[in-house]
DNA sequence: GTCTATATAATGATAGAC
DNA sequence: GTCTATCATTATATAGAC
């Protein structure tokens, strides 16, 4: 008796999925016993911390998809502009073409930023800095690289929240197209 | 007995800081019996509806608020750069320089956008609409206007959610400043 | 128009059988 | 490792006294 029904990792995505879209407050028990096919109670075998340490499990792992499509192309060989390409399409795949929310940014506004807010400073700060880096490689002087990474990443969580207002996804399919560019002007 | 303890008015104002900071989930009754000083029962005197109605109330009444502090200082006189001058200073002024949140913004991902869809898309029109006529009169033909508009309100949303998450306003300050100037670039 | 008291459902969480 | 059963707490909401 007590076959495991699902692998932990993979029941751990389709979790952030849950809170990415529902938030934190909103991201029941019920919601994540239904989502990985668990019951409540099996629920607490795994994660005997509860809510609470599902939801920093679900944090690592989604930092981890997000080093891999959206940091790791900024810190590999080539120009600037290569590299800036790689992470539009690693962006452009972890938000699924905009349909999938930030889980920082859900995070932020949905009850999560009062119990993790240095898991949620310390992943807007290695973004930033990775974008700021590859901005510096393009000769851009430090302040002004930081700047404009900063921009970029707000004007990403922007388009994602006007998107989902207006209900489709151009304005965020339209802000990534011009963002690589918008980030080298002047430095090309 | 039982005089009234709060202007209705003024209940509504506290009550749409509370959702700004806490998103819909958030909200409990609790927290806006606590806000407003009215038993949890007395709310139901004032909005028979519930949570959902006083979640409308405080759409109508925080849509008023930024009609007059963002909407209308676009239609008033004025060149558009002055007009942008005085829209940043409404801007400022309803998000307490960068220390509350959208209405909007919070909705959409805390649980508003399924039960609010409408009110939140119809808000989200009108003040790129507003901004887009402005940006017309300065010269830009509709589809850039427009496209412009949109970009500036999500840079707004980003820039108030990177705050938040970073912990301080300066983000916030920086892109609100440079605004006006990227909004007219090429027709100042 | 306020309040106390209550109804009902859902929440996060635990105990213990298998 | 799963489950059923249950706990205490909190949620939204209602009834009725004053």
């Amino acid at each position: 008796m007590g076959a495991p029904k699902i692998a932990r990792a993979e029941a751990i995505k389709r979790i952030a999925l849950v809170f990415r879209k529902y938030g934190y407050d909103g991201t029941t028990l019920s919601l994540i016993s239904k989502t990985t096919g668990l019951g409540r109670a099996s629920l607490y075998h795994h994660f005997p911390g509860g809510k609470e340490e599902i939801a920093r499990e679900v944090f690592r792992v989604t930092g981890q998809q997000v080093y891999e499509l959206v940091i790791a192309p900024l810190k590999r060989e080539g120009t600037p502009k290569e590299r800036l390409g790689e992470w539009v399409k690693g962006v452009d795949h972890f938000y699924a073409k905009g349909r999938n929310n930030c889980l920082l940014g859900t995070m932020v506004l949905s009850g999560g930023l009062n119990r993790f807010p240095d898991i949620i400073e310390e992943a807007f700060q290695a973004w930033i800095e990775a974008l700021t880096h590859t901005l510096v490689d393009a000769g851009l002087d430090e302040a002004e690289a930081c700047e404009r990474a900063r921009s970029a990443v707000a004007r990403i969580q922007g388009a994602l929240i006007v998107s989902r207002g207006l209900g489709n996804e151009d304005h965020f399919q339209k802000t990534l197209k011009i963002l690589p560019d918008q980030l080298l002007e002047g430095f090309k």
